[in-house]
DNA sequence: CGTGGATTTGAGAGAAATCAAATCATGTGG
DNA sequence: CCACATGATTTGATTTCTCTCAAATCCACG
């Protein structure tokens, strides 16, 4: 079963702070930012491309991702987001979508509007840097994305990309004993990769066998948990979270 | 030969003008924002991996790109930049650079301070949104570029690319004739692409022999524009370059 | 005119795709 | 509570796109 609860604003303030001391009345503001709580089923459509959003969505429990449809039907994940993410932030100012946001597995999500975020990021000038740094840091994960699928064999490409969640999930609390609840499927992983889903499933197999970790039943466990990220050359400075990184 | 001059506060603001209005005061402010031209050979690193640059920088004339070098030497371009392009900006919030700052050819390029452009991004909210918004449209291109890269066999992906390039290098006036200088040599198409230098090659060839376009001697020409577009599945929607969408 | 970068050509190897089908869940409705 | 449908995982055989390795040619430039 999914995970912890954590209020809204909880989860929010705690993402920000990640990257900043904020002072009582940032966080006062924050905490009275309106919002619709949510519940949506696994794969339910939060934004379609062309969509014209006016509202961002916080993530507060569950997965969600990112991803674009090619004209011959195929599927590009761009992005898998953990709880405290914002995944849509940039629809503040970039009008129509040119990309889909669903949930992953049952999610619940807090959706704040537009106008209430516009009015935050004109009154609290480091509120609006922080969010801005969000936006930032999705871009700099789309970077690492585009050298992962285009310049690594699938078995690093697979390492580095589980390496990865496993960095986010750890800085929210969500990654224990080496282990995290994670409802991928393969399709989901060969639709993220650029590989098919036939060749993801000969690559776990691979990565079981040597010991490095296992996809099984919704959990992810790793064995090895430093082996994985040097197959997968990862380097978490694009993660950049560390505030003053 | 390079090409025309613009000066570095006209260059910003017709970029920045394309994006909404910006009244009087927000142009004065522009205009007065300090900033060093600087010449810079080819191949000049800007920005370095690691580094902490405490300015931006904003591309007059010539052509930069970014890229990341993997583990084993391989290099993944990352984008292109032409004039009007501030190429850095997610410096101003991400403090270690997570990726190279290149010149591609011979480029004269306007350094403006951090200091100068956080003031600005406090006292003009007009101002901040629209820098905001060219770090986002950045990152909606990256989100492209995953796509072209992950998904597309080698001559759509080249297709697709040049098909970019166009459109962008026609938005700032420097396509002519359904022709334009470009300074990319096949490496650097290869690297960008995720391809071979000798597979680029080829599949120049074919797109030449295909009468679609025709890269020689540092100048792209295009033969047929439209069918180039559709090989590469070409949506312009990413570049998010009109001001209310 | 020599040197190094850029482009071109050829032959062979390899990683991942494709095609096809079996097995294994899981969840729903009768 | 079983029968059936649907989705997820697994396996095998074959194909294909792109890489690798090698070398020749071209070309700008000092």
């Amino acid at each position: 079963m999914p995970n912890q609860r954590t209020s809204l604003t909880d989860a929010l303030i705690r993402k920000l702070r990640m990257n900043a001391e904020l002072d009582a009345d940032d966080i006062a503001t924050i905490e009275r930012l309106p919002f619709t709580r949510e519940q949506l089923a696994a794969g339910t459509f939060i934004v379609r491309e062309g969509d014209r959003p006016s509202r961002c969505c916080l993530l507060i429990d569950g997965f969600l991702f990112r991803a674009k449809t090619t004209e011959d039907g195929k599927r590009q994940i761009l992005s898998f987001h953990v709880p405290g993410d914002i995944p849509d932030l940039q629809s503040l100012h970039l009008h129509v979508s040119d990309h889909d946001l669903v949930a992953l597995n049952d999610a619940t999500v807090g959706f704040i509007p537009h106008d209430a975020l516009h009015t935050i990021t004109r009154t609290r000038p480091k509120v609006a840097a922080l969010l801005w740094r969000e936006t930032l840091i999705d871009s700099a994960l789309f970077r690492d994305w585009i050298v992962n699928v285009s310049r690594r064999p699938a078995p690093a490409r697979m390492a580095h990309l589980i390496s990865e969640l496993a960095r986010r999930l750890d800085a929210v609390g969500l990654m224990k004993d080496d282990q995290a609840y994670l409802p991928l499927t393969q399709v989901h992983l060969a639709d993220a990769l650029g590989l098919t889903s036939v060749h993801v499933n000969r690559v776990l197999q691979e990565l079981r066998k040597d010991g490095m970790m296992d996809l099984k039943d919704r959990v992810l466990r790793f064995s090895d948990a430093q082996r994985l990220e040097e197959l997968g050359a990862f380097d978490p400075l694009y993660l950049h979270q560390h505030p003053k990184l």
